[in-house]
DNA sequence: TCAAAAGTGTTCTCCCTACACCCATGG
DNA sequence: CCATGGGTGTAGGGAGAACACTTTTGA
């Protein structure tokens, strides 16, 4: 194919990538894909592509989402803009980096997703390109994010525990909560809708059944809202 | 000058946009440029410009502000990048935005500066391109950062008092404070050393004047640093 | 001598923290 | 019957909000 696209000025590539998490219960969780091609063939990468020409970068993130979980709807932000000229050896490419956390529960693998893969935060191999620093970089911001915004029910199914809940805050955050306190915490801020159901989540006795509710909370961001841990 | 730059796939030309913002004292204050070219000839902008394809975002954002305000070592911080294919009618332009924050005084006009000028935060007018949004964008994300970083000291002058300090702190959030209660929290977080000398600042008796303690506040953002307005 | 600005202190309340206790269930 | 996990309550401390008093100086 000739080299059709001419400018006056040099332009560089851009592409989206995404950083995708998910929740199991015990450890965040960030889906990887192994490169086909090269540069940095069989290694690990997080997913990502060249952005089209009529697609906003937030579209173009949600496309490759789709790509490789199946999902069409997920919670996704964009959180940095990486431009150093040698990050890609092929050519100048710049990328535009979001996190998107969704339910690891609703995820199918994908049309691309033949070579995706969860990986635990703790267990993430060395990655292609420069997508070890944007994947910390996204674990940073998402624990900023979480102090401002209840993105945790982004990640868990529809009805949940308190226990769950308290597992995810304790996983994105890395430390640990007294029971009560946190159950306290939750029920205070009153986004939490209480289900009649139970469940018997391996443990010896039922627990309660909690909705998140969103109309409650687009309230209180209204008005500043801020969670302390 | 021929179409000399050629590629595969198109690609989009990339810039950087910097929202300046500087404090005089009263309102929050941010730096224009009149532009002398189509589109948008003659109304208000952003400044910015083109990456070179040898430079990161940040360098060219720091480039930009040395075009305009002569200072070096500004604090900027890269927090959105806009990508609508039709944000810059000409070609699919995609910018990378900054903000940063100067001492105004130490702004003298810089080599670009014949057009550019100061407008406080209420009496914008109406910009070119999608600035007024990027604009309300920046303006939102410094409003955010300063709960976590105590970035206005990088908008007053080298000493201050804490009046201006919390002049500053109500400009930026759009509140009041308790001027009892804003004192006491200020000196209670230990950023900030107390000098000997004072001031008059216009008023009938004379201020104590302060400094910033970065050794202090670095070690606080160790351990999670909150502010809480 | 009076008003305005700067410095300091006190009280009250609320929220966060660190705890203890009861209940239900499965082994 | 006892260990485990789930649900709820209580006492203490610290920080923020609301508020008052004193001092200095210029008009």
């Amino acid at each position: 194919m000739a080299e059709q696209y001419c400018y006056r000025y040099p332009h560089p590539a851009v592409t989206t990538d995404c950083v995708i998490f998910g929740f199991d219960g015990g450890e965040l969780q960030v889906l990887l894909v192994e490169r086909g091609i090269e540069p940095y063939m069989g290694r690990w990468a997080l997913p990502g592509g060249f952005l089209k020409m009529d697609e906003t970068a937030e579209e173009g993130a949600l496309r490759e989402l789709r790509e490789e979980t199946g999902l069409e709807n997920a919670y996704i932000q964009q959180f940095h803009t990486f431009s150093d000229p040698r990050r890609d050896p092929r050519e100048r490419v710049i990328t535009i980096a979001y996190y998107a956390l969704v339910k690891i529960q609703n995820v199918y693998g994908g049309d691309d997703a033949a070579s995706a893969c969860w990986f635990p935060l703790s267990e993430i191999p060395s990655l292609a390109f420069d997508h070890d620093y944007i994947l910390r970089m996204a674990t940073q911001r998402l624990r900023e994010e979480i102090h401002f915004q209840p993105v945790g029910f982004e990640l868990l199914p529809e009805k949940f525990t308190i226990k769950e809940l308290q597992a995810l805050y304790e996983a994105i955050l890395g430390v640990s909560f007294d029971r009560r306190n946190f159950a306290k915490k939750m029920l205070h801020l009153e986004i939490l809708t209480e289900l009649d159901e139970t469940v018997w989540p391996t443990s010896k006795r039922e627990a309660k059944l909690y909705r998140f509710n969103s109309e409650k909370y687009e309230e209180m961001k209204q008005k500043g809202y801020r969670l302390e841990f």
